[in-house]
DNA sequence: CAGTGGTCTAGACCACACA
DNA sequence: GTGTGGTCTAGACCACTGC
């Protein structure tokens, strides 16, 4: 493990046990050097780390603040892990209605980047969140990348078995977001009516070398679909 | 300007001015390191900076490339900077509906964290993107911190004012996302019907040194809401 | 195994907040 | 002015990619 990731984790999670509040204050770099028994540019590298995660802020000649969301019950939208990760408070399950490899259409071997006789799976689920519909999700993934698939990885973290099982490593994402209204198979997927409101979510996932190995439509719920970013500051 | 963010503006105009696709490679550390004679920490952070802000990615062993996205007319929803910068390549414009100073309700008096005795701007604005609707926004600012406003800065951009004029720094923002149902005021500011889609975003800016200043509340125009987001795996 | 990016150090010096 | 975070350097060493 990196020094300074160790370092990160061992903050977040004394902000954690210790229920720090909003504003309240953190030891002085000093101290950190001292108690983690490192360099500065470690521990400037570790703040870095939470603070773009939204969960210090750094004010200079002032001293290092703790931040934290006050509203509970919605979903990070950043955050790569396809949920679960994000998410362990809440209780997210899959009910995976088609898993099969076939050819990709056109537009689908345009965002994984591959020729159209490559072999793609094809999984359609839809997603519940304490136990109520929280999405409908078609998802495409590279064969080439992910050789293998079964229900059961499907029904729980499709990417936790790409990071653990496959061993491969997540890198970045482009994410569009569009608002718009239902369909008739829309909505009766999600036990909705035809013409209510839906957030469609498409997401291209890449590894770390820049290889995209998923293409994903999510449509969700709009009685569930409550999001929050933590903003650092362009 | 600080070499680092002075080498990463150099860095993303020349990937600009060059047009420079996705995937293609930048040139070598060490050549970034003499090209710019300076330290290898500082083209690091350089190009951390540019990998945050979803332009670039590197990879170990191999080399720095170019991250582009594909689609236009998407809105970015990071970037702290009530837009216009982040739109340049967009026509945005405002009407001023309100501007008034006023006492804050109990709600925003909290979201900013001060007594509802104190003062805040009120700031009502329908804002166009390329002449169309865009969205509603209702903006509240703490007086204390925004002194004084007036229509002709809230028909450009107040941001810009707080940034520039007050020679303020915006550090970070919190920001809410949820779906719903157009209500009939709402529908007739945007010009659509009752009951159409809605995108609502609640969002608090703070100051660098952690002080909210801007607590806002934006619905959209479902026809113009557009967004895209780069993530870079948190 | 050569090339390339990533981590870590120790320390100098700078910039800002606050009293 | 003192305390605190931020930048920058020069260099050692590590870890991954791809030939």
């Amino acid at each position: 493990m990196l020094k300074y990731q160790q370092i990160a984790n061992e903050i977040e999670s004394y902000i954690e046990r210790h229920h720090i509040q909003q504003g309240e204050k953190l030891p002085v770099l000093e101290s950190l050097i001292k108690e983690f028994d490192t360099s500065k540019s470690t521990i400037v590298k570790a703040l870095d780390v939470l603070e773009k995660k939204g969960l210090i802020f750094q004010v200079r000649g002032s001293g290092i603040f703790v931040r934290r969301k006050k509203r509970k019950n919605y979903i990070n939208l950043l955050s790569n892990q396809g949920f679960q990760k994000d998410l362990e408070k809440f209780d997210i399950t899959s009910e995976v209605l088609q898993l099969e490899v076939h050819k990709p259409s056109e537009i689908v071997a345009q965002q994984l980047h591959i020729d159209r006789d490559q072999d793609v799976y094809y999984v359609k689920r839809i997603r519940y969140i304490e136990g109520e519909i929280l999405c409908l999700e078609e998802s495409y993934y590279n064969k080439a990348v992910v050789p293998y698939l079964n229900k059961e990885i499907a029904t729980t973290s499709i990417f936790q078995y790409i990071e653990d099982g496959l061993s491969l490593k997540v890198g970045f994402s482009d994410m569009y977001l569009q608002i718009g209204k239902l369909t008739d198979k829309e909505a009766s997927y999600l036990k909705l009516n035809s013409g209510d409101p839906k957030l469609t979510m498409e997401s291209i996932f890449y590894l770390t070398n820049g290889t995209p190995f998923d293409y994903s439509t999510v449509i969700y719920n709009y009685n569930q679909a409550q999001f929050y970013i933590l903003g650092t500051g362009i």
